[in-house]
DNA sequence: CTCATTCTACGAAGATCTTCGTTGACATTA
DNA sequence: TAATGTCAACGAAGATCTTCGTAGAATGAG
């Protein structure tokens, strides 16, 4: 039980945690490169990071070797699914429908992917009561 | 010009822009007074916050009287665009695509709100090139 | 005018976030 | 083995966030 009880992750810690989803379990000095290009993080500071969000849970430490291998506990879906619930109480009120519609405008999307989202809203419809 | 350079309100920083918004033009002691119950602002903090939010441009200020009024800067529509957006590229690369689709899914809408984020997205293809 | 009430201003405390310098352990290689 | 380089650990500094105690100014009642 308890899985759900990450805290929500911080500007820096979300950086970090997109390098993982998308490298997979990685090192520290893997993470320090890919966000020393867009954020110019230093290997210190990412380690720290990574050191506290091991604290919190929002990662996992394979120590079994030297150079320390680390990997995100949560899926990035998961993640994202939080962050979007997060803010529809904070700044919408629950309404999600008015999220949906600042997330369309507030970028454009192409045409393929409004036909992807009506796709889906398809599905939903069919599996709603 | 200027004029977007709002910062991100904090989560307490939005808990009183909620009331504004709803509210219009209040008093310490009416945000205090909504906060109260969900969040047991005390009278003092909230002042303290919309002081903040004053220097920083989320608030306006108007202390013609002996009990200031405030009101929020920024409709609600453009700070939850911002707010979006900003989500949009820290968690989630820019697909607006996959938010939606987590909004979507998180708080599962009801059958009339699925009807209206699809008109939404027949405007959009509509107006799209 | 005096007292009690209501308000703003100020400052500080504790928590968290972010960054980084330094240190000592470990590994590589010459 | 001695020198060099890489790594994790630790602590601390500065920034920001959140809360609130206290003081002083303005207002209204008696």
């Amino acid at each position: 039980m308890a899985k759900q009880d990450l805290p929500r992750p911080t500007d820096a810690e979300l950086a970090i945690l997109r390098v993982l989803w998308e490298r997979g379990p990685s090192t520290v000095r893997d993470v320090t490169e890919a966000l020393q290009k867009e954020r110019g993080t230093g290997y210190t500071t990412a380690l720290k990071l990574m050191q506290i969000m091991t604290e919190k849970g929002l990662v996992l430490r394979n120590d079994s070797q030297r150079t320390h291998v680390y990997e995100a506990v949560a899926a990035a879906e998961v993640t994202q699914k939080q962050l979007v619930s997060d803010l529809l109480n904070r700044a919408f009120g629950g309404s999600a429908q008015q999220l949906v519609l600042q997330a369309l405008s507030s970028k454009k999307a192409s045409r393929a992917e409004l036909a992807e989202i009506r796709k889906l809203i398809d599905e939903m419809e069919k599996n709603a009561k």
